[in-house]
DNA sequence: TATATGTGCAACCAATTGATTTCGCAATAG
DNA sequence: CTATTGCGAAATCAATTGGTTGCACATATA
């Protein structure tokens, strides 16, 4: 029962609500008609993207506006680094290799 | 059926495994012994990342090392990118705000 | 050759997932 | 007040998931 960030974004439908909201706040309705499917079942992804903290809701009359959270997209940002230094040393690897490769002489 | 690298990473035990192998390739049996559960499940998790194209067997005699695909994480990266220029601008607007309210004088 | 070891794969199972349907509630419009 | 609209929540269902168990097979070792 415990959401995640990784799991939310799973899912093809959750990223691309996202996508869709990163810019401008909306309501479930407005979500669920750019796409094919119901508004309940998009209400269902936004209660998994809202209870991991990924999107935030905004009651402005009767309407319910999503937003995005950015900030949290920057968890898996900081996952990456792990990874992201590891590809920066094999790519500098590669170049030391390349360098060494285009001046054989001395 | 169709697997992709969201799904892939969806799953705590393959992140664990995944940044296990980062820097050393390791055959199931040695990835097991890192955690509280069986090779066979193991063996599983590594189908799918296998699947997906995030980590690459590598036979060595009778042993299999199983080594991540560290380009194949780019491809996160590349998606983190629409929301990078978001939080990116959204922080050069929060920091033009401190500025003109850090000197309100002019 | 016989045995032990490292592995993948299929069968099976409980738990979870994503979607639909139905309902109830609150805010707005008539 | 009554009807409509926007919404969340519960019930239900088929499909998927992660795990275990039991095999089969190939490579080493005795």
């Amino acid at each position: 029962m415990r959401r995640d960030i990784f799991q939310a974004i799973a899912d093809p439908s959750r990223r691309a609500i996202i996508a869709l909201i990163a810019l401008q706040a909306m309501t479930p309705n407005a979500i669920a008609e750019h796409f094919d499917t119901s508004r309940q079942a998009v209400s269902k992804h936004l209660r998994i993207l809202t209870e991991c903290e990924l999107v935030k809701p905004e009651q402005r009359g009767r309407e319910i506006y999503y937003q995005l959270e950015i900030n949290k997209m920057k968890e898996i940002d900081k996952w990456l680094d792990q990874f992201r230094k590891i590809w920066e040393k094999r790519f500098t690897q590669l170049d030391t290799l390349l360098s060494t490769l285009k001046k054989p002489k001395k």
